[in-house]
DNA sequence: ATAAACTAGTTTATAAAATAAACCAAATTT
DNA sequence: AAATTTGGTTTATTTTATAAACTAGTTTAT
């Protein structure tokens, strides 16, 4: 009937991120910030958590003198994106 | 972009519930709760949180001796679930 | 008739998640 | 050189979700 939706991906802050690094590949830390509209600290604790499962990795490093945080989705977290866009068909009715 | 997703139907057993009450329009206590798989003491509390937002009505009697608890969704809820699979949809790509 | 088990839930307590606020280090601007 | 900005992280608070315990009564078996 209903399928499970995994926890990791139904926040709705953690799906925009998916979400866009399932389109762009890559992406940077303002990027990502200006896109979904969150704020640093909030965007920062959720892309660790996506990290934690290896749905992204988060690569650091500098762009110009400034720290550049780049976030990119994996094989997994890919997989893990469409089986949930599949589950939450489940609920939508039709 | 991402449209907001309202936070009441952004739960997996709330939106699995009005799904439920969508299609059916009445549902027993006992019914949501097999179509869930939810706790009982989880879907009282849920069903009392889609009640306060008139999402819901919750109508109590009695079938035989037993206390017969019965949802039926509202227009407002009705129209909330809509707006939230608009909403989903717009962080489901392609 | 009474104890045991079951129905149909509610309430309370705990764990997990999301969000906001405060902070940090370095760079830039005035 | 003081104030502001960049690009974040950490800590604290609030909100949610879940689980455990409880209520109130019913049915079944003894």
């Amino acid at each position: 009937m209903f399928k499970p939706l995994d926890p990791l991906l139904h926040s709705e802050l953690r799906l925009a991120i998916v979400s866009l690094l399932v389109s762009v590949k890559e992406a940077e830390f303002s990027f990502l910030k200006a896109k979904t509209g969150a704020t640093s600290g909030n965007l920062s604790i959720q892309i660790q958590k996506l990290y934690e499962a290896d749905y992204i990795v988060i690569e650091k490093s500098f762009k110009g003198n400034y720290p550049l945080t780049t976030c990119r989705i994996t094989k997994k977290g890919i997989e893990a994106f469409e089986q949930y866009v599949e589950a939450i068909k489940s609920y939508l009715g039709k």
